[in-house]
DNA sequence: GACATATAGTACGATATCGTATATTCTCGC
DNA sequence: GCGAGAATATACGATATCGTACTATATGTC
């Protein structure tokens, strides 16, 4: 893949895209009946902790006005729990309800048991190029 | 990022995910009007071949279903033309028209920079550790 | 050759995502 | 304190994407 004769010049994007749609397949496969934006939701809360939706908008990417439709729909299945933040009464601390931290435990194990294979997979030294790349790429693309 | 300590088990997926919105938000400012997902199809044809329904598919990784649509809208736009492959009459050979190679020459373009910019901000090793990683993710999630 | 099965692409209704406008709250300078 | 402007989240209509069912063609088996 990496040959520079044979490989186009926008592959890393366009491999980007395809990782994405692998990324929901496989998502879709190891934790059925959950969206793939609800589901990166629920691992970015997977550590316990709370969040905003802003905060939410900077770990998963969709947009407040999308996470406003996913937060409703986690919070109808009793999987988090809005409470408005005191500190700023414009925004709210999303929270897991209990169900939610185990529904989140098992996204975060699907995710957790691809980076252990991926990990086996490749050596740290590519790892670390894997990070550096990625890093430049989302500098690139600012 | 690759710290261990301070980076979730997720994090590989996670950046994925991100990278992929950041790229829609680019293609967004550099190819104006044109959608995220006709963006891509357009520069999967930009090497002037043509492509059936299916191997879009596999290229790009938007369903078939959705293949539909987003060649209705090109087609519409005189971007692209569907002609009945001869040996199979089931499928369609897909082709840029010349409006449609220019529209592709922008986007290739606009594939191309970040390509470039990439290159200059990361090293060659991690650029192949890269490769190889993202390969390792690809197995791992089939 | 006829039939069963598989494959390519589409149609269509359901869902997800987005862009913009809006209400509410905060911040800051005065 | 007060007003101007920024920031947070949502509502809502527009668009994009998807899942499933379907048609048309191809392939294999007898």
């Amino acid at each position: 893949m990496p040959s520079s004769s044979t490989t186009p010049a926008h592959a890393i994007i366009t491999s980007i895209q395809r990782s994405t749609h692998l990324i929901a397949s496989y998502l879709e496969r190891e934790v059925p009946g959950l969206g793939q934006a609800d589901a990166h939701v629920l691992a970015a809360l997977a550590d316990g902790g709370s969040r905003t939706v802003a905060e939410l908008h900077r770990d998963v990417g969709h947009k407040r006005s999308t996470l406003t439709s996913i937060l409703d729909r986690l919070e109808t299945r009793g999987l988090i729990t809005r409470e408005i933040e005191p500190t700023d009464r414009r925004s709210f601390r999303i929270r897991l309800t209990p169900r939610g931290a185990q529904t989140a435990r098992r996204v975060a194990g699907a995710f957790r048991r691809v980076e252990v294979r991926v990990g086996r997979a490749t050596s740290d030294a590519a790892m670390r190029g894997f990070w550096a790349t990625l890093e430049g790429l989302e500098g690139s693309l600012r």
